[in-house]
DNA sequence: ATGAAAGCGCTAACAT
DNA sequence: ATGTTAGCGCTTTCAT
């Protein structure tokens, strides 16, 4: 029996006693309130709390304050793949510098695909004050949110439909792949081949149509037999590039629909011994890590990721604190990175 | 009033009342005990719930049952860059794989150089059940563990001396660059150079203490102006590798203590127009993804990261399971992974 | 099989 | 300036 309270940690009502307060009095000075009371009583808690190591207990402290302090950031599966996924990974960055700095903690949830119905109760348990959304996909059980829960919410990462309500971080897409196709025209080069990205991701038809438009833009012709499908992963740009090579006809340039993608072509294209940016150039997105360090580096549309996290937070605390929700998109503008494997087209 | 409720979320309460049962039959069925009453008393409080759209308060129940089912997972500041740091992205993916599946939450944690004085108030708040340590540094305040809280822990990345009392997993690193140095010298390699880690981290003592044995059992001098250090980024051993340089005389071979740091020496040497391998071999350490992007390829030693960090949770749970702290240190088998880095030395 | 009641550790009125 | 009280939403005895 006492041997149990000793094993438990000091609550406040120890603290309270030992000092000769009340809990309330404890209360106001251990949580920060202390110019309310006599700076005696508050020397004697404080000293008291910390000789006996006292820690406040975050979960009875939010229980009744309705108030976390934590953020959830939820990924769908497919993205939980760090080591796979610069994008998932930078956003993160972002995420946890400003969360960190506003006193926030960080909740990671991998939206479970085994069991969608207990989403919400994973979700909205009281654990979290907010969510920020990692690039929902298009048929997310994710994206039923206002259904379901009136939790805060920003999205990152894709550019959801007005309906949905929520308020969404997307890089500038179209001024992206726009900044692309006029760098690969102004070399000269007129016929111009895509990786798409997956059909489960907003971005792929945001790139798509803006590819499209830009090459109509210019006069140029979108030849189908040059679209070729990946998941942005750097082996299904491998494989894509591969199929595109079995063409009787090549594009001279390729716009490949993120980075990972286009160190998968590039890659394929070194087996193949076709020289990257002679015979072929090579374009990105997004400037991951990696398309620096692959050789030759790529040419690709730097966006701000991190900071894209961090503007994240500021929008959802925003909504935290104003109460008020949040709608609309943000475009973040992007940056063309010109590097090795863009070059004029060859000529016999 | 009766506005304020309704935009409450429904509580168990308010299912018991709708059902016409009392609040302690109502928690019983809705969690998970429903063997102790009714069918029909079963299926009416169910629907009620279903209807409402109740979902449990987390915050509540693990306030009453002592148990988070939430894991910490803590990181140095420096750690807490996933883009950079492949090493902890990596970790995380199998913290986040194997933690979903044993159904546990997981919160991020980025230690706060600014306040380590709340540093144990942040981490043993009642929020979580345990703790996963990512790579502690040399000097962290972090490894007092046992003197503030007897959370269950576990440490990755780092093999802490037995006086912390702690359990450690970490890849082989003696095994490790034995294999490197091993597969350097069957080359014909005799002049082999390091590029070491930063001071502050354990890993860096290890490897650097096996490289030395290792030269020495083979009959090879270890040459101090041949070793260089870095930090574990690529930038830095890109200037490791300048300033190794400007050594009058050169080694043929070098292992750099991560892949990193080897991608950046590779880089250096493009610049100073020294071609790998032909006059000087490469070797890094981790087989990060960068290591099969780079050209030319990297040999380097393959650590199962994510594997390590599903092993992590698993003793973690044991631990929390069993309530006996466990110990020791769990040293990772590692695989020697040659690529196109390393040949045999250049010969006049 | 079900209900009543105690309390987890804390905050926030409200009294004094 | 300090104490008292009523919960926050839930689990868990202990009765019935």
């Amino acid at each position: 029996m006492a041997e149990e309270k000793r094993r438990r940690r000091p609550t406040l009502a120890l603290v309270a006693r030992e000092a000769g307060v009340s809990i309330g009095t404890a209360s106001n000075i251990l949580g920060g309130k202390e110019e309310l009371h006599s700076p005696e009583t508050v020397a004697r808690v404080q000293s008291v709390a910390r000789h006996l190591g006292y820690r406040p207990n975050r979960l009875a402290r939010s229980l009744v304050s309705r108030k976390s302090h934590t953020v959830g950031v939820l990924m769908e599966p497919v993205h939980a793949i760090f080591t796979r996924n610069p994008y998932a990974a930078a956003v993160l960055d972002g995420l946890l510098l400003r969360l960190g700095e506003k006193g926030y903690h960080i909740k990671l949830i991998s939206l479970d695909r085994h069991d969608p119905k207990s989403l919400w109760a994973q979700i909205d348990d009281g654990s979290i004050d907010g969510a920020v959304v990692i690039a929902p996909l298009i048929d997310s059980p994710l994206l039923e949110w206002y259904h379901h829960t009136n939790l805060p919410c920003v999205v990152v990462g894709a550019e959801l439909p007005d309906s949905y309500g929520l308020y969404c971080i997307e890089a500038d897409n179209a001024q992206g792949i726009g900044m692309l196709v006029d760098h690969l025209v102004e070399l000269g080069h007129r016929r111009i081949g895509m990786i798409l990205g997956p059909k489960q991701q907003y971005s792929r038809y945001h790139r798509e149509q803006a590819f499209r438009q830009t090459l109509h833009a210019r006069g140029l012709k979108v030849r189908e037999e040059w679209m070729v499908e990946g998941s942005y992963t750097v082996q299904s740009g491998y494989e894509a590039m591969q199929r595109l090579l079995m063409q009787k006809e090549l594009p001279t340039a390729l716009v490949a629909s993120n980075d990972n993608m286009a160190v998968g072509a590039v890659e394929a294209c070194r087996q193949a011994n076709i020289p990257i940016p002679e015979r072929l150039s090579i374009v990105g997105f997004d400037d991951a890590p990696s398309a620096s360090i692959v050789s030759p580096s790529l040419t690709t549309i730097h966006v701000p990721l991190s900071e894209i996290g961090s503007h994240a937070v500021d929008a959802l605390l925003e909504q935290l604190t104003s109460g008020v929700p949040k709608r609309g998109t943000y475009r973040v503008p992007v940056e063309l990175i010109i590097r090795e494997s863009t070059a004029p087209p060859y000529v016999k």
